[in-house]
DNA sequence: GATATAAACATGTCTAAACTTATTTATCCC
DNA sequence: GGGATAAATAAGTTTAGACATGTTTATATC
């Protein structure tokens, strides 16, 4: 089966890529199977092995295939269910949905860290950092609870920036870029304070997002998101 | 700035992407900034171009670098908060903690579509597909719900599975290979049947992960899952 | 001045060949 | 049989060179 010699044009790994994809929902080559090695399907396809290469490669990162040096190819057993989870910049998804963007500062003070926080960070519970709580609206209606803890050491310019004329969130994506983030995703009914702010009733379901941002100099911020009951995360 | 002579053995790529991602973290190259193009860094890094390449298509997908064809490679205004979810298998999860994996069937029949289903799976409400319902334990507790939607005309052989012996993500995961996936994450007060079945109560917020594939016959199995309370999902 | 056309350019992709590295398989020795 | 060692193998990476493809910029034309 060589490559059909007039459609692709500059995207023959991607041609590549379905065809095996293929290969595979069709149960041609079955969970577990080993594929012809790299030089073998190249010869097939009539393209070099680099090709081949990097076609497979893409299929490894999505999951479907499990590749090992000299051991070879195999489709994964269990294709673990990998998906990407995009958080939008708050202001950005509000505004993309034609609302009008505002945001409150409930709090901006110096705090003793605590452990939850502590631990996403990777600092000692009790540190002092610099502990921000906002809401953000849409329409004037509560959109998001954003809680963030900031660390001076890893952003000393943070010290002579305003929060309350600019959004914390804004500042730091442009002006801390980061090497390493963790995530994670939970969920959790609100709390009376929590039901205050976002205008809803005490106990609602909440979904969660903590986000950890890392630079060279060690964390710089830990934010716990809380959106609106019965908003979703879509993941591609 | 040549690459060390000595360490990067088969890894300049990886190295100069580093070397990339720090000079964005640094500020050398501030947000917005058009960096230098793709034969420049390979004389500067004393590598070719291709490896050059490699590593800025590597910060491109983690969304630090915009690149476009004639414009160059610019540092990225608002880096996008990516991060990718991984659903793990119900039993290989419970089983890595040390705990014993069972199940319990709820009700297998046959029944029309709900409207949220239907939407998600892009097939019209009302069709008669097979409704599954089961709770997943770990010791004997819950652990999670599943409530799964399976269309027989992308899986035929579904017709012949007996799932009170035979646990339904795993059949089709090892038999219902697929081409895409959609998937969303939220959150709910779990309902009275829910709060029974994961012997809670009525009203606690669960995690909610909606998972819909496909394959070339159409959509497979569209499944909610609701995880006990607290469970918490980690993103890399 | 507006608009079509051509040139310039940076990234995108591919190739063929070489070398590296992890891992398996075979072989030899005890 | 057990264990160390060497050979074989398949993927991982890099290179230099080429051509393709979008985009922008400059130029010519109306």
């Amino acid at each position: 089966m060589t490559l059909p010699p007039k459609i692709p044009p500059a995207a023959k790994a991607l041609f590549i890529a379905d065809e095996v994809r293929r290969r595979i929902v069709e149960r041609e080559w079955r969970q577990g199977d080993r594929i012809p090695d790299e030089a073998e399907l190249a010869i097939t396809f009539g393209v070099a092995r680099a090709t081949v290469n990097k076609a497979l490669q893409l299929l490894a990162e999505e999951g479907l295939l499990d590749r090992r040096r000299r051991a070879g190819t195999r489709v994964t057993l269990n294709p673990v269910r990998k998906a990407t989870l995009t958080v939008p910049i708050v202001r950005e998804q509000i505004e993309a949905a034609g609302l009008t963007y505002s945001h409150r500062i409930i709090a901006s003070r110096r705090s003793p860290l605590p452990a939850s926080s502590a631990r996403r960070m990777g600092l000692a519970a009790g540190l002092v950092l610099l502990h921000l709580r906002e809401v953000h609206y849409a329409n004037n209606r509560p959109w998001q609870l954003e809680d963030r803890w900031i660390n001076p050491l890893a952003v000393p310019e943070i010290e002579s920036v305003d929060f309350r004329v600019l959004n914390s969130n804004e500042w730091l994506v442009r002006n801390a870029p980061y090497f390493r983030a963790t995530m994670d995703v939970t969920a959790a009914n609100a709390d009376r304070r929590e039901a205050r702010l976002l205008e809803i009733r005490q106990g609602q379901a909440l979904l969660i997002v903590n986000r950890t941002t890392f630079n060279d100099l060690g964390p710089i911020t830990s934010v716990r998101l809380a959106f609106q009951p019965g908003h979703v995360l879509t993941a591609d």
